[in-house]
DNA sequence: ACGGGTTAAATCACGCCGTGAGTTGACCCT
DNA sequence: AGGGTCAACTCACGGCGTGATTTAACCCGT
């Protein structure tokens, strides 16, 4: 019943502020008169709202632009220190903690490896909470202007649990053991702060399709290749969720029916070929006691003897990635689709013009024809930098604003 | 620059009038006071809406229902004559036009086989002028009481291409021999209606979300099964369509590297083995000179003897078609799955407990345990009847404006 | 120093929107 | 005939975006 969305006048007034919001947090530095050109509202209404939004401090002026003749524009940005995001990834072997001012620039950080415990539930609950504590303390920053905590795991982020009362958020993830886990509900026993928890993959993709190389494209696939695979699927500029939030996993379609067995117990599973860890096992090779990244560095190098088993590997990799983004094209038809990943920026150089020509052998020629395949443009840290997109975003489209820091809430992504 | 959506308190009225339009239509007679409720607005705001909807004949009263103690509340109901929608399905064998009310009950139809020209383009397009005036004069309904023409085309059906001035949309269809084929424009020849262009399998899956087995789902997948294999894939609640709108090309996903070669070029695509024509091709003891249709009957009817050949491919199919359909679960994690198309509908009640199966083997068991899979329940006219509903639902969206009708436009669903 | 030209930004009357309380209308039962 | 009940309409109110008009801030030529 009651389908939201703009129902009243207000409801308007929300959308303007949201769309203002954006555009000059976005493309910088603005003038009144520009935000009305690109965003289509009358000088009336510009006039209001970036009134409201200065009175709010949301926005600040800041300069001006010269002119031959007329009155100087005075330009406009979001006020950057008016709050702080938090980004964390719980990734493979590592929990990252990072603080972010509004413009994203990052102020501290914390790495905790995960040690021997692995993805214990409660050992990775603590190394957030203690690096959530360690980033402010070393900065200073008062909790109160944290707007939200955005959290990247490795697995499906579900909401609405039936199981779960308050904080709705469980995370499945087969890979490290989690079945079900109420993460949302166990971080809110050490921490009032609002709460975003997503899967790491799409939060690699906020962070690309916002700063990285998916900038512009309202239509992308952003493939998450580390240890397994993963993908962000954005369509009309949002990330694509499905019904039960597990959309994009990539990493367990099919490349062979019936092929090698994978972690996730199925088989061909494209992570059983592409992964890296899948890669490192099947060659066997790497100096004992290695660590994976050094283990997959040791067969890239490898690999330069052509013909050697490693280049074989890797040959067979591209292909079968390419594949895999041949089917996401046919599937998708995204304007872009951007590699990233620790392995994928690794092994990215080598591999990319193999994957390029797979994905031209088995796609769909016209869609095929129009989709860029590019390597991500923002490093290995990109996860913890979408994560703390994700409380940006929600503060962007609900049109700055600040009261959902007292919400106690939790959601997903 | 200059985003649309809603912008104005004008456009408010327009979302209300499209809401109650749309609850009117699909819900059946309602109360202004059920209207109400179910769509959030205030009773005043139902006065206002729903007068100027009985004042533009838009929608009329239809009886009341009694009450105990109280005042009646009057029904009222999209005034079902008041327009016409003609649908178009470009099928493999045949052209079939169809001629509804706003209903969308059936007026009238007229089957045109498509002889020895094949899909030659001026043919099909002579066909269907052909067709829509036969059924008009036959049924003699008024030309400007048609709301616009929806037509289904085996192909990818884009729009905006530089070629094409006026009339963009462009259709490609490898598998019929077309390329490019501006048929928006060719049929601007012939008829001032508006016309609403899409891929057949999208066709489909509008009809079955909106009257078969799709109904209520925001995010399902429609699988077309017939010749070929082509799909329709619905994200919250709309066709998703992709940038340059070719998504859901299902049939030429892979499901073996280097497999059987396929009609579209590559090797390995779902379509080459789980295609009507594949199937009836591999199996090669279809009495000579007979249907594709009657061919896959005998097939089906030969795979009643356990080990034989027809048994064993369609064994096969179920497996690679569960096994693709697992991979839509993955990666769009849609709560239905409807096999379509009049081979799906055919083989359907044999193969999909094995499609089923082979689903739960390939797919990642979360998001597959939540996703039902279904034939659909429209039989092998849904693409007709779908192809009518692509104006019907711009008649909705729009807020039941009329004057569409004088536009001469043309669009891509 | 000063006024005319030029452009940015603020102001304001206007038409329209949805809300929700109050009113009217139509029916029931006693 | 009269009171109760519920549907539907009416209307004052606060709020919105628009676009013409006004005010502010700067340039340049004299």
């Amino acid at each position: 019943m009651a389908e939201k969305g703009r129902r009243t006048v207000r409801d308007l007034r929300r959308g303007s502020r949201s769309a203002l919001l954006r555009h000059l947090y976005f493309e910088g530095p603005l003038s009144r008169h520009e935000l009305g050109r690109i965003s289509g509202l009358s000088s009336g209404s510009i006039s209001n709202v970036v009134g409201e939004l200065l009175a709010d401090g949301l926005v600040e002026e800041c300069g001006s632009v010269e002119s031959d003749g007329g009155r100087p524009r005075t330009l406009l940005r979001v006020t950057p220190g008016l709050a702080h995001l938090v980004g964390v990834d719980v990734g493979e072997t590592q929990v990252r903690v990072a603080l972010f001012d509004l413009a994203l620039t990052e102020l501290a950080a914390s790495d905790q490896p995960l040690s021997d415990c692995g993805h214990d539930v409660g050992h990775v609950v603590e190394l957030i909470l203690t690096g959530l504590s360690e980033v402010l303390e070393r900065t200073g920053v008062d909790r109160s202007t944290v707007l939200g905590v955005g959290i990247g795991v490795p697995g499906i982020v579900e909401q609405d649990h039936p199981e779960a009362d308050g904080d709705t958020v469980v995370v499945h993830g087969p890979t490290v053991g989690w079945d079900a886990v109420p993460l949302g509900r166990l971080l809110r026993a050490g921490t009032d702060l609002p709460l975003y928890i997503d899967n790491g993959a799409k939060t690699l993709g906020q962070a690309e399709m916002w700063f990285g190389a998916g900038r512009g494209a309202r239509n992308a696939v952003v493939v998450l290749f580390g240890s397994g695979v993963g993908a962000c699927v954005i369509t009309d500029g949002a990330r694509f969720r499905g019904s039960t939030s597990s959309a994009g996993e990539l990493g367990h379609t099919r490349v062979h029916v019936g092929g090698r067995p994978c972690r996730c117990g199925a088989r061909g599973c494209l992570e059983a070929y592409v992964g890296a860890e899948a890669l490192v096992a099947r060659w066997g090779d790497a100096p004992p006691g290695t660590s994976e990244k050094a283990g997959l560095a040791a067969l890239l190098d490898a690999a330069r003897q052509p013909h050697s088993k490693a280049a074989e590997l890797l040959r067979e990799a591209a292909e079968y990635l390419g594949a895999a983004i041949a089917d996401l094209i046919n599937l998708f038809n995204p304007e872009r689709i951007v590699i990233g990943g620790w392995a994928g920026l690794l092994l990215g150089p080598r591999l990319l013009p193999a994957i390029r020509d797979a994905a031209t052998d088995y796609a769909f020629s016209f869609p095929r024809a129009k989709t860029a395949i590019e390597l991500g443009s923002l490093g290995p840290d990109a996860v913890t930098l979408g994560a703390a997109a994700l409380p940006l975003s929600h503060f962007l489209d609900s049109g700055g604003s600040l009261s959902s820091r007292t919400g106690r809430h939790t959601q997903v992504g």
